[in-house]
DNA sequence: ATCGTTCTTGTAATCGTTTACAAGCCCGAC
DNA sequence: GTCGGGCTTGTAAACGATTACAAGAACGAT
């Protein structure tokens, strides 16, 4: 009763165990010979094992995704794309959440040697020494879907945060907004200095001091939330506020809502990542597109790339952000 | 510059590769014996691969959960759930997304068989004679979190919709609501078909008839925003809407806006799932709580135990509702 | 010293495939 | 009739682990 292996096919059909194989895979054969083989495999319901497969061709036709954390919509759209790609390409994708530690992200990296797939294509929240080494040391080919110093020697596909927050500021100045605030997630993660970085400069171009800065915990609604009265308590109130993310946006308009505050008449909301939710707040969020789609098409398809050809020189590719004006702007 | 075999790690050490088993799995071997394999792993960096251990053992220690669509916030709840009972049980936990055809979720569980995995859970959205045959003589363990027919023989985990739609409707009733609508997802669907059967029985327990009734294409939040017209567009405007899920009613609430129509004081909405989103939506939106956590939870126990025994009898568990009242109702 | 027991270690078979190589066959050309 | 070439098919050796079994070592009891 137990599953049917090749050589209970070669036996049912009174061949080898090789021509089951080369019917199996394709390879030339008599139409006698596909003919039998093709009954007794039907006959059994034989299903070809993938682990025995893959030990013996070094393949097992998986990629894996590993992202931080699966409730945040930008991932879905990030994921969508790399779906596209790699299926495309007859590979199988399989997600796994790594949660917001460093040390599970390297474990993960270290543990892919294990032949689980033939390729990870990672989106790391934090990065350290430890990690670059573990990506640059691992057997299978990565790619980060993220920015890792350039020494690291590893594709890369990363946004352009600065430039999106000057989008974003730009937006804001332009609508006569001056009081501008920025509501962070982390600063110990690398999205979270990126867009640091990336605000105080876009504001100094514009000659602005930020009216308040706040870090939240996290990069999550809830974090959101928490973090609103520090954005919004100081002296003077701000006239627009900047979010690291989405989630974090909207979690800082409920709060704004409780208040009594108005969207955007009192105070503009501008997200980043033009994650689904963007399009799905109320009122609709003006967020910054960082490119997630793009990011994950292009990540994929660097990781399919380096499968081919391991020698490749690494590529970091830079995709440019654009602005999704919606309501919660002016 | 290839990756370590055991048969390199035993020559290093000057051990047989029986004896690097051993240690590695833990089995008694003397102070020296330890010794010297630990240093020659160390050395070598040797991760044993996953995919000749599997083969040998038959288990993968992966599971895979299935779901339809990774956008649908009701399954980040269900996997994040799932995910903490399985690792504390020592298995990694993959996603795979079928999409809306039962033809890619038969070919998921065919697949199965394949021995990607020692064990599925699956989330069917769509469910015909082929998927129910399919699952039943799957090779590897499968658990069903949703409704399949009992003579499926499969161990199930459901929720009890039709009670919840019962206290959505009693919520409504009671805050003197009576002109309801219904704005359900495709029919033709598992939730679909239960949501629309638990909506009207109890309606016709209230003795009430049902203003509208909609069907939007998808349990998407662009299908709820399209659906909006004809749930409102009747000629008399309900005071309330039930949606079969959180998306579709984001969706309806975004068409309310729109129009001019003020939630809860026009028209009042319930949602279903009480994912993410329910609190993240503008009002916070009341939600039936189908239990999705739960419901991962105990899938992935069932699914667990039947990777222990086999032959236990499938068991069916039905997890019961409960009402998350939000501002979105008065 | 011999025997039996227990403990450690090594040899080799096995899991289910793929594939290099060899063998067999058929056929036409000389 | 023999030979060589091209197909088709089969045999057996991998892939990298685990593990049943056997052999050898150590040791205490007689």
């Amino acid at each position: 009763m137990s599953r049917p292996t090749i050589a209970g096919v070669a036996r049912a059909a009174g061949v080898s165990v090789a021509s089951v194989s080369r019917v199996l895979n394709g390879l030339p054969a008599t139409e006698e010979m596909i003919e039998r083989v093709q009954r007794a495999v039907d006959e059994l319901g034989y299903v070809p094992d993938a682990r025995a497969r893959s030990l013996k061709v070094g393949r097992t036709f998986q990629l894996t995704l590993a992202v931080a954390d699966v409730g945040n919509p930008v991932y879905v759209t990030m994921m969508r794309a790399v779906e596209e790609v790699v299926s495309a390409a007859g590979y199988r994708l399989v997600v796994t959440t790594t949660g917001p530690d460093v040390v599970d992200e390297v474990a993960l990296v270290r543990g892919m040697a294990r032949g689980y797939a033939d390729g990870l294509l990672i989106s790391p929240i934090r990065v350290d020494e430890d990690l670059v080494k573990s990506i640059r040391e691992c057997e299978v080919p990565v790619v980060v879907a993220g920015n890792v110093p350039a020494k690291a020697g590893v594709d890369t596909v990363r946004a352009n945060s600065p430039k999106g927050m000057l989008l974003a500021v730009d937006h804001l100045v332009a609508k006569g907004r001056r009081r501008i605030a920025f509501l962070n997630g982390p600063a110990d993660t690398v999205p979270g200095a990126a867009r640091s970085k990336g605000f105080t400069e876009a504001m100094k171009a514009h000659g602005l001091d930020p009216i308040a800065v706040a870090e939240a915990s996290d990069f999550t609604f809830a974090a959101g939330r928490a973090a609103a009265p520090a954005v919004l308590g100081g002296e003077s109130r701000p006239d627009a506020v900047i979010a690291a993310n989405d989630l974090l946006a909207v979690g800082l308009m409920h709060e704004l809502a409780a208040a009594g505050l108005e969207v955007p008449g009192d105070v503009a909301v501008v997200g980043m990542d033009d994650s689904e939710l963007a399009e799905q707040s109320f009122p609709p969020l003006t967020s910054v597109n960082l490119g997630s789609a793009e990011r994950g098409r292009r990540a994929a398809e660097l990781l399919l790339a380096r499968i081919e050809d391991n020698q490749r020189t690494p590529r970091r590719i830079v995709v440019q952000p654009s602005l999704s004006i919606r309501r919660s702007t002016p």
